[in-house]
DNA sequence: CTTTTATTTTAGTTGACACTTACGTAAGTA
DNA sequence: TACTTACGTAAGTGTCAACTAAAATAAAAG
């Protein structure tokens, strides 16, 4: 889970993220959006956002495109979330434990 | 904001974060809850949190109370949702759609 | 004013990570 | 087959961020 923040965390990583966010793209037209950066550092860094679960790669051709994985996006945002207000998770946990109590009495 | 998701990134970062989740804790407690790390390094991890808009500070006596700033994570929490919802992704979609039948009449 | 407590700040070291260059590989093409 | 295109992988290097130790700061107590 650390792996995916770590991942996001790279100004190179996210730029490619932003790159691909609506439509998958090859990684030679990816890494030809960057100046001053050489197509195989474009290429580490697709290696450590696949690895973290973040995008997904599909052979076409000589190719590989590369796309959003919303999965990786979502398991974060729940992470966030734990996070975002301590005392809306206390009402919702809460609400669950009333929740369970309702099923229970069946 | 990449300050943010970078300040996040590290492991002993996020341990802190979760420490203070629920309620503020002073610098020297929360050091304590390290083994096999000085005190300055936590202290730095903790300007770095403050830096990035995650953590407030609080002084008491010859104390500082150290606590979780929810705005921080909500402004996280909607740029992933960015990358995520796939209803945005679609409205994009199909207002791209459109601007392309626009162009297409000239 | 001096000492104590709690913490940050500074200075300096080291390991991890982001690069580059060079090489390897797999699929399409003549 | 040999060549080209589009990649990834390996090896080496420089930079930066995380750490430690020592000094500075700030508030409270004596």
């Amino acid at each position: 889970m650390l792996e995916a923040i770590q991942a996001l965390a790279g100004p190179t990583r996210f730029s490619i993220l932003r790159m691909i966010r609506w439509e998958e793209m090859s990684a030679g037209d990816i890494a030809g959006q960057f100046k001053n950066m050489t197509r195989p550092a474009v290429s580490q860094h697709l290696g450590v956002l696949r690895k973290a679960g973040l995008i997904t790669e599909r052979r076409a051709g000589t190719s590989r495109m590369y796309s959003l994985r919303p999965e990786g996006f979502a398991q974060l945002k729940i992470l966030l979330e734990d996070f975002w207000d301590p005392r809306l998770m206390k009402l919702k946990a809460a609400a669950e434990k009333e929740e369970n109590k309702r099923r229970r009495k069946k």
